[in-house]
RNA sequence: GACCCCAUCGUCUAACGGUCAGGACUCCGGAUUUUCAUUCCGGCAACACGGGUUCGAUUCCCGUUGGGGUCGCCA
C-alpha cells in the first residue's frame, strides 16, 4: 500500500489541520508547512524519479541585510559558491517508497532561494565553546552568502531553562562578534523565536501527523518501556521501542499517552553531508520517536524539523553528535511534506586527551575564555582554525573569514583544543592593537586586578604599552602591570636580583639618575633617553650597567619592560622616589 | 554490545597517484637586545597496521586496530 494515498485523502483541500495558523507565520520563502515541496501528485511522489541536484545561487538582494552592519567590508559574492552542491538528502524509500522498495527522490524547489542558517542554544547553561565554533561557522557562511543567521531558543526543558542562561548567551555570541538577523531580542518574519513560544504549532502538526496516519497514539508507560528495555537488554538484544502499538491505530481515549511518529521498516536513509560526504543508515534502525510527550509538550526532534521547516531553513549546521538524529529528521520532513535541507555536520572539538571535551579539562565556556583576557578577534580566528584551514595562513580577520571560510572545506575529524595555540593567536591579536584599543581591552582588566586607573592621563596608555608584547592574555598583562599601580611599600623583592644588581657602585648610578631625572621638565621618551645617555657618557658606562639596577629600583624584579617604557608609565614623581629608595637600599 | 563518524609531526593542518611529505603552535638551539618579551634564523618531530587496485600509493577500495559519538516521553 502506498501511504501517500491515504495522506493525500486526509490532508483535505488546505493540507492545513483546524486552528493552523501556520500561513501566518511563513510570510514568504517557504511555501506553507504541511504542503508538500515535492512537486505534482501524491501519485507521482510514489513513483520512482530521478535524482536532482540543487542549485542555489547567492541572492544580491538579501546582502544588504548585512551591509548595515558597519563592521568589515563585505567580500564580493562568489559566483563559484553557487556551482557545486551536492544533492541535499536522497531517501530511499520513506513512507511511500518504503513498502514497495521504491527508490524516492523528493524534488526541491526550483524557487532560487537564499541561504537561512540557525544557530539553535538551549538555555540550559553558558555558551560552551563547542556551540561557539557551530554559531560561527553557521554565521559564516549566511555572510559569505548573504543570507539570513537565525538565532533561535531551543528551551523546551522548562526545568533546566533559565531566562538567564539566555541573556548570557546572547551576549556571548555578541562578544564573539556574531551578529543574528533573526532572533528572539530583534525579531523577524518567522517568530516567534522561542520554542516555548511556539507549543500551539508544535501541537497542531502532531495533531495532523495523527489525522494523516503518519503519527499514532501509543499508551506505554515511561516504565514498561524501561522494562522493555532491560528485557532486551538482558536477552542480548539492542534496546528498542518494539513499535507495539503501531499499527493498533488507539483513539484519544486510550488512557495517558504520547505520540509517535512512524519511522519506515526498511529501506536506506541517505544523507549527503556538506563535511561528511556520503551517510547510510538502514530505515529499520530507527525508532518510532515521541513527538509528544505524555504530558503534551513536544520532543527535540520534532520541534527542530517543525521550526526549521516554518522559518526556512535550508542549511542546517551543527555538530556531528547530531548525526544519528538526522535520518529520523529527514522522515519528519517528508511526513510534513517539508523539503528537506542540507546538512553540515561538524566534527566534536576534543579535550587535549582526546576525549570528549568537558569540564575536567578546565574551561569550556566563552565566557570563561572572555575572562581570562582572550580577545574575541583570537577566539574567533582560532574557532575557525580548528579543522579548517586556508593555505598556511594563520591570522584571520572577520573578513578573511567570511571570504575564505566554507563549511565544505572543514575537515571530518575531532580536533583537540589547544591551549597554547589559542594564546599564541591572542597574543598575535593583542600585539596588533592600536595603542587606545589595547588601553579599552585591557582597563577592564586593570580594574579587575583593583587598580585605580583613573586620572592617569599619558601614563595609563604607556603602562598598558609596556606589555603589549609581553603578553598572552589581557589578564597576564593586568598581572604584570601590578608594580606600576601599587604603593612603593606593596611592592614585592626579589631578594636574588636585589643583590645581585643594587649594590653599591650602581646606588651612586641611581641617586644620580634620580636627581637629574628630578630636573627634567618633559616627561617623553627623547627627553629622558636624553637624560640617561649624558649619565652615562659621563661615566664612561653602558646601559647594561644601569638598566637591571632601574628595573630593580623601579618594580622589584629583575625582569619587567624596558628602562623607558617603565619610567613612562610610572610618572616622573613616583620615578624619582623609588630610583632613590633603590638607591638607599644599594648601600 | 549495536549503529554512525573519524585516522599525516605531541597539537592544528597542507598534499587532491609520482613532493627531500609543506606551514603553524609547542619544545630545543642561535642572532639582535637593557632583563623579560618581541623580532629574525635554525633544529627535533608524522603518512596507525594489513591486504588489495595501479607502472607507482599518504592519497583509491576492503579489513584490522585505535579514538570519538549515539542508542530517553534530554536537548
Amino acid at each position: 500500500m502506498c501511504r501517500s494515498t491515504k495522506t493525500s485523502s486526509t490532508r483535505g483541500p488546505t493540507g492545513r489541520p483546524p486552528g493552523t495558523t501556520c500561513a501566518a507565520r511563513t510570510p514568504r520563502v517557504t511555501s506553507p508547512p504541511l504542503t508538500p515541496r515535492w512537486s505534482s501528485t501524491p501519485a507521482a511522489a510514489c513513483s520512482k524519479t530521478a535524482g536532482t541536484t540543487r542549485q542555489k545561487r547567492p541572492c544580491a538582494a538579501m546582502a544588504s541585510r548585512w551591509c548595515a552592519t558597519p563592521k568589515p567590508p563585505r567580500t564580493e559574492p562568489r559566483a563559484e559558491a553557487a556551482a557545486g552542491h551536492p544533492p541535499a538528502t536522497r531517501t530511499v524509500s520513506p513512507f511511500c517508497g518504503a513498502q514497495t522498495g521504491a527508490v524516492f527522490v523528493h524534488t526541491p524547489s526550483s524557487d532560487p532561494m537564499t541561504l537561512r542558517v540557525r544557530f539553535a542554544p538551549s538555555p540550559t547553561g553558558h555558551l560552551h565553546i563547542g556551540g561557539a565554533r557551530t554559531a560561527l561557522s553557521n554565521y559564516l557562511e549566511a555572510r559569505r552568502e548573504g543570507g539570513a543567521f537565525v538565532l533561535r531558543i531551543e528551551d523546551t526543558d522548562p526545568e533546566r531553562s533559565k531566562k538567564e542562561h539566555e541573556e548570557q548567551i546572547l551576549r556571548d555570541l555578541a562578544w564573539l562578534g556574531l551578529r543574528w538577523t533573526e532572533g528572539p531580542d530583534v525579531g523577524g518574519p518567522f517568530g516567534p523565536y522561542r520554542q516555548s513560544e511556539r507549543y500551539d504549532r508544535y501541537r497542531a502538526v502532531a495533531m495532523d501527523l495523527l489525522a494523516r496516519g503518519l503519527a499514532y497514539r501509543c499508551n506505554a508507560t515511561p516504565e514498561e518501556l524501561d522494562q522493555m528495555r532491560a528485557e532486551q537488554s538482558a536477552k542480548g538484544e539492542d534496546p528498542r521501542y518494539d513499535r507495539r502499538n503501531r499499527d493498533k491505530d488507539l483513539g484519544p481515549d486510550c488512557g495517558p499517552h504520547a505520540i509517535r511518529v512512524k519511522m519506515p521498516i526498511e529501506g536506506l536513509t541517505v544523507i549527503d553531508d556538506l563535511i561528511k560526504g556520503r551517510i547510510e543508515i538502514r530505515n529499520e534502525l530507527l525508532d518510532d520517536l515521541v513527538i509528544l510527550r505524555t504530558d503534551g509538550t513536544p520532543t527535540y526532534n520534532f520541534v527542530v524539523v517543525v521550526d526549521d521547516h516554518d522559518m526556512g531553513i535550508n542549511l542546517v549546521a551543527r555538530g556531528d553528535d547530531h548525526i544519528n538524529n538526522t535520518p529520523k529528521q529527514i522522515h519528519i520532513y517528508h511526513a510534513l511534506g517539508a523539503e528537506v535541507p542540507r546538512f553540515a555536520h561538524l566534527p566534536m572539538i576534543l579535550g587535549p586527551d582526546g576525549s570528549r571535551l568537558s569540564k575536567r579539562h578546565g574551561h569550556t565556556s566563552l565566557g570563561q575564555y572572555r575572562d581570562m583576557g582572550i580577545v574575541p578577534e583570537a577566539m574567533l580566528n582560532y574557532l575557525a582554525r580548528l579543522g579548517w584551514s586556508h593555505g598556511d595562513q594563520e591570522v584571520f580577520t572577520e573578513a578573511e573569514l567570511i571570504e575564505h571560510f566554507r563549511l565544505s572545506d572543514v575537515g571530518s575529524s575531532g580536533a583537540r583544543w589547544d591551549m597554547d595555540k589559542l594564546e599564541w593567536l591572542n597574543q598575535t591579536w593583542i600585539q596588533s592593537f592600536a595603542s587606545a584599543e589595547l588601553v579599552e581591552r585591557a582597563l577592564p582588566f586593570l580594574e579587575a586586578e583593583g587598580y585605580v586607573t583613573a586620572g592617569l592621563g599619558a601614563r595609563l596608555p604607556a603602562i598598558i604599552g609596556a606589555f603589549q608584547k609581553r603578553s598572552r592574555t589581557l589578564v597576564e598583562l593586568a598581572k604584570q602591570a601590578r608594580f606600576f599601580f601599587i604603593d612603593d611599600a606593596e611592592l614585592s623583592w626579589d631578594e636574588a636580583a636585589v643583590a645581585k644588581h643594587l649594590k653599591p657602585e650602581a646606588g651612586a648610578l641611581l641617586s644620580a639618575l634620580a636627581d637629574r631625572l628630578e630636573a627634567e621638565p618633559t616627561w617623553e621618551e627623547p627627553a629622558l633617553t636624553a637624560v640617561v645617555d649624558a649619565l652615562l657618557a659621563e661615566r664612561g658606562a653602558k646601559m647594561g650597567k644601569l638598566a637591571q639596577p632601574v628595573r630593580v629600583a623601579l618594580t622589584g624584579q629583575g625582569v619587567g619592560p624596558g628602562v623607558y617604557e617603565m619610567l613612562l608609565g610610572l610618572g616622573k614623581e613616583i620615578s624619582v622616589r623609588r630610583l632613590r629608595a633603590g638607591a638607599a637600599r644599594a648601600t
